[in-house]
DNA sequence: TTTTTCCCTTAACCTACATTATTGGTTCCC
DNA sequence: GGGAACCAATAATGTAGGTTAAGGGAAAAA
């Protein structure tokens, strides 16, 4: 059922009515990626929120010189999307793509501020999810800060452990932010750690 | 009236009528803080959420080889806290002192979350603060993965123009991720931009 | 199968920024 | 007034990680 695993997160914050689940559950829409298909590229405006039902996407910015920054990746139950963008509804300047053939459900923003209206208890559900993602950040901004590339890419795995088997070397690079050079000769002076 | 800038705050997103105004209002007290002064320390747990008044608060970090890593400063107006520590109610790792003498507001979670119950509005409250942060933070991140020190500082002085007037070079050098002498000699080099 | 694309690895060289140390100028406190 | 902090500036030296380039293998595409 392609609705079990986004009911599931829902219910880890709130509990619903059976009409208000039905409300919920009509605002969404499913679609198919295909592995390297653009969900949201620089310039465009995200008109919805985004939850993962199956396949890996990855959110990123590119700079001036070419070189991608994954800013997060985002596997089945997962939520993605240009929070700034989505927020202020301005063309925003991340780029998100499938690493894989994926399955998302998609809710637009208006239809979202109505559900917000008819079942406020969404707006607790929202203020978590944020509050969580809020504290993330802030540890990854501290790791880069701080930690040499060795200890962020240790703290990656630990973190991810699913991810690090199922994602190509360049990709975890971009992630812990150095380049896929660097990273492989630190990997190759590391044996076991 | 010490709630004045409190209110306001608060009035940009949600309106509250004058009950709900007068039991949220209720659930404050108000601390001063000297110069120098901690609001927290590291293995603390964050039992308030805090308001900033008057003054000049920052938040950091401390690495292993003793280097601070300023993750925020709070002006007037601001809202500030570890939140991993608010929400997992756990020690955390994070720093917070005045740089000023400071006048501050503080909430405890678990009046909070009476609050959360009384009054809903105050969850609406609460998830865009915490969605606009997280907007504010994925882009530093993005700034420090992509942009050299010097563009990281021009944006700084964009973002924060009452700020870097107000503040030591050695503060924001600590915000912007590089050492103090690098930030003096990257200034020397510059003249005019 | 052949071709192309993607990815990992290695290695020589390079640079942005760190480290350490010293100096001199403020401001603050006794 | 005289230390003691604190802060900015400068400079010599060090290093984590970047850049460029080349080769090989595996997988996708044709």
């Amino acid at each position: 059922m392609e609705y079990g695993l986004l009911l599931q997160n829902i219910a880890k914050h709130i509990r619903l009515s059976a009409d208000e689940e039905k409300y919920f559950l009509s605002g969404w829409q499913s679609k198919k990626l295909r592995r390297k298909q653009f969900l949201l590229q620089e310039g465009d405006v995200t008109k919805n929120a985004v939850f993962v039902v199956s396949g890996l996407l990855r959110m990123y910015s590119i700079d001036k010189n070419g070189f991608e920054h994954i800013l997060q990746f985002a596997p089945p139950g997962w939520w993605i999307g240009d929070i700034k963008s989505f927020i202020s509804q301005q063309p925003g300047s991340l780029y998100i793509d499938a690493l894989e053939d994926s399955g998302i459900l998609l809710m637009e923003k208006t239809y979202l501020d109505q559900l917000y209206k008819k079942v406020p208890s969404f707006e607790r559900f929202f203020r978590i999810l944020a509050e969580n993602a809020l504290g993330t950040y802030q540890q990854r901004l501290i790791d880069n800060l701080s930690l040499p590339a060795i200890e962020r890419y240790n703290n990656f795995c630990r973190l991810y452990p699913s991810l690090i088997e199922c994602l190509p070397q360049k990709q975890v690079a971009s992630y812990i932010g150095v380049t896929p050079e660097f990273l492989s000769k630190m990997l190759s002076g590391k044996q076991t750690s």
